[in-house]
RNA sequence: GACCCUAUGGUCUAGCGGUUAGGACACCUCCCUUUCACGGAGGUAGCCCGGGUUCGAGUCCCGGUAGGGUCGCCA
């Protein structure tokens, strides 16, 4: 039984083979690997996304997608998402369903892999199944053709793979050529197991057949599995054949230099979809961190990256992860969207906060929203932005009571009030020359008039413009709203 | 302990032997103004340290230091 893994018979697995690989012989893949270099025929990169479903998405994780995303599609390549779901006892299927539901949040659509997150379920692509654990046959067969050459042994019931003494030098296309010697504890024994003895492949094993299978060219990943690429590069030529192209791109660290762990600020992507983040800024931001364009740009629409992101543009220096400036991009995002988007975000987000909007007129939600629409950094925000158009009972921001409910201001906001009930039509312009009039006439600045006005409309002391709000608010409910106010204990009774 | 990677303002970055070291976020000041903002105009703040190469080093080399990563029957 400890066994199993070996125990079963060899045969062939009922697949249908990647095109590219049908033919069979191994050396057949050495062109594969050399798409840049080899033969006449140019041939498209395949480059993978490769995550563990670990119950959420973490923004190394995205980013890491994303650049390979990226690479795929400024290269005209294929990208591919297989779940590496060895683990069992960990990975459920609504941890796939994270994973699946967060790169499509983000938008990158991948050309092979999953269609659901069942792993026993259809998947698109010819290099299935793209989950791990329905790959058992494959990673058997490799151990098998390792084992009967010798490249492989067992001991105490796991198999060790037989590893090369010298030096690995790892080519890297950020890097540059890494010379990775053994460490001292590798001198001793530079041997690492490929198959545990309870019978499961161990993850070097399995993500270089998955690679090999799967006909990958370049391997963009993150940093932390620079030095293991050695091991990866070995098992490789033990199989016959010649490595993808590597790419090790630095890490995201929180911005005190530690390393980000999911319970870390803005560490995993499900936060940005609950906060109301627009994904296209999500992008944009996580394209700048470890990558530039070189010229000053930052606000780039997905066509321009696409265009001009390469490898070679690639950092190699880690950098730190900033929520200001995320939130600097999304802002630049949501003001620049085109309304119907914004309109579609916002009312969501109202939604998410207990405001129904169907209860309005579609005029009244779009007018009120578009007078708030520079206003959030987040759509979570928007909310305490504008929910007074849509609430009877608003509640007095207490501070601004103390300052503006006051009897001093008494007189002048039943007078304005009593002027603005004279205007036949309630423009913005109208209101606006209406308050002035009458803070000319009080012999006061208008913002006298204003702040106790603003609070009597909105409940709070910042806001929109006040004679837009007015406006779309409308005659009635404003002045109903001053009237309200004119109750409060502050103004004197 | 060994090995690998990295090092420009607080943060993200441009720079690729000769620059007043550029841009963005953040921060500060002023202007504009019905609030908060936006917008406009300014400002504070940077090449980790030490050697070397060179007429000349942020830029090249070496050594430190610091940060990160790896050396698992985790992925």
């Amino acid at each position: 039984m400890r066994r199993a893994f070996r125990a079963q018979p060899a045969a062939a697995s009922g697949r249908a083979p990647c095109p590219n690989l049908a033919a069979g012989p191994l050396r057949f893949y050495c062109e594969v690997y050399r798409p840049f270099t080899t033969g006449t025929q140019i041939m498209k990169p395949r480059v993978r996304f490769a995550p563990s479903p670990t119950g959420f998405l973490h923004i190394g994780g995205a980013r890491t997608a994303l650049f390979n995303w990226l690479f795929a599609r400024h290269h005209g390549g294929t990208f591919v998402l297989r779940i590496e779901d060895t683990d069992v006892a960990r990975n459920t299927q609504a941890a796939v369903d994270i994973i699946l539901e967060g790169l499509r949040w983000l938008g990158l659509d991948w050309d092979e892999g999953p269609v659901t997150s069942d792993a026993t379920g259809a998947s698109r692509g010819p290099c299935g199944p793209y989950f791990q654990s329905q790959r058992k046959d494959s990673y058997r067969q490799r151990v098998e053709a390792l084992l009967s050459r010798g490249l492989a042994y067992e001991k105490e019931g796991a198999i060790r793979f037989k590893m090369q003494r010298e030096p690995i030098t790892i080519p890297d296309m950020v890097c540059g050529d890494i010379v990775r010697p053994l460490t001292d504890r590798e001198e001793l024994d530079p041997d690492f197991v490929i198959v545990r003895s309870d019978g499961e492949p161990v993850f070097h094993l399995v993500n270089v057949v998955d690679d090999l299978d799967m006909g990958i060219t370049h391997v963009i990943r993150g940093e932390d599995h620079l030095t293991n690429t050695a091991k990866h590069i070995a098992l490789f030529r033990a199989f016959g054949v010649e490595p993808p192209r590597y790419a090790h791109i630095p890490l995201i660290l929180n911005p005190d230099g530690s390393k980000m762990s999911k319970r870390d600020q803005g560490a995993i992507i499900s936060v940005y979809m609950e906060e109301g983040f627009a994904p296209e800024a999500v992008l944009n931001y996580l394209c700048l961190l470890g990558w530039s364009p070189k010229d000053n740009r930052e606000i780039m629409p997905l066509a321009e990256i696409i265009e001009r992101f390469d490898l070679p543009g690639v950092l190699r220096s880690s950098a730190k992860f900033d929520m200001t400036k995320l939130q600097w991009v999304n802002w630049e995002y949501i003001r620049s969207m085109p309304n119907d988007r914004y309109y579609e975000l916002a009312v969501h987000a109202l939604g998410k906060a207990g405001i129904n909007t169907n209860t309005f007129p579609v005029e009244y939600v779009r007018a009120a929203l578009d007078t708030v629409k520079e206003k959030p950094k987040t759509f979570s925000e928007l909310p305490g932005w504008c929910d007074f158009y849509f609430k009877d009972e608003i509640v007095f921001a207490p501070e601004a009571v103390e300052r503006d409910f006051v009897p001093a201001n008494t007189a002048g906001l039943a007078k304005l009030r009593d002027a603005l009930e004279q205007l036949a039509t309630f423009k913005s312009s109208d209101i606006e020359a209406t308050l002035k009039a009458t803070a000319k006439e009080l012999g006061v600045k208008a913002g006298v008039l204003v702040h106790p006005t603003r609070m009597a409309c909105t409940g709070k002391p910042i806001g929109p413009s006040l004679y837009h709000l007015m406006q779309v608010l409308g005659k009635d409910r404003t002045l109903a709203r001053i009237g309200h106010a004119l109750n409060h204990p502050g103004f004197g009774g």
